[in-house]
DNA sequence: TCTCCACATCGAAACCCCTCTATATGCAGA
DNA sequence: TCTGCATATAGAGGGGTTTCGATGTGGAGA
């Protein structure tokens, strides 16, 4: 911990990201880091735009109904999905821009492709 | 776990995606979702391309020596960033298209922007 | 060879995450 | 209102993560 004892003498040429910034970043990263939650957004991205019922998710899946509600909390919660209710079905879907944001973030040298 | 039961209608039009491939991209962003090697790699993106020693990164991060070298084996373990012995130093430097095929894994909409 | 320095690894403690079952909530039809 | 269905929440159990201090390893100078 000691820093003064020290003797290396690489330039550290850029600002430091500040602890917030870490945090908020890993924390995003983090609701997509996990296999269950891979595929949930898989499933969603290559799915009708209107979104897909959480019982439509649970089966293919291989988890329970309640294990599928607490992905998409940690999703939603994110940012990266949206929830519609219609009746009794919750429809969710994927906000793309979120997940493009997250992606420009990690590597920067990255953008959107123009359609 | 009844599927037989549900009597949703939402088409599923996608195949899905296989265990092994959300479990091999959930694994790199779990290399990526710590505030610490957010912070890691960020300083060795805006660092010298010759890479940083492992001393000139501990005491900016506020962890110790042995906290540093547990991540940065977590983010070599990924492919995300390289060793380089010079000496009794060791430097870290990024990979980057490593960093750049995870942000095209993570959103397929991003590609690398041309130099 | 002896010692020092930079870094890696070990083992333990504290904490967080993901799963399940059980239960609650809320809508809608009978 | 009563019942049934879709979804959310609560609580517990098991396992993985991150941190630390202590120790190991390997290169380089005295």
């Amino acid at each position: 911990m000691d820093a003064s004892t020290l003797a290396c003498d690489t330039p550290l040429v850029a600002p430091a990201m500040s602890d917030a910034e870490a945090e908020a970043l890993a924390h995003a990263l983090k609701a997509v880091a996990d296999p269950t939650r891979v595929k949930l957004l898989h499933r969603l991205i290559s799915a009708v735009p209107d979104g897909v019922c959480v019982c439509d998710l649970t089966a293919p899946l291989g988890i329970t109904q309640p294990s599928v509600s607490y992905h998409l909390r940690i999703l939603r919660q994110a940012g990266l999905v949206e929830r519609r209710q219609e009746r009794n079905f919750a429809y969710f879907s994927v906000r793309g821009e979120a997940l493009r944001r997250l992606a420009t973030l990690l590597d920067p040298t990255t953008q959107e492709v123009r359609a």
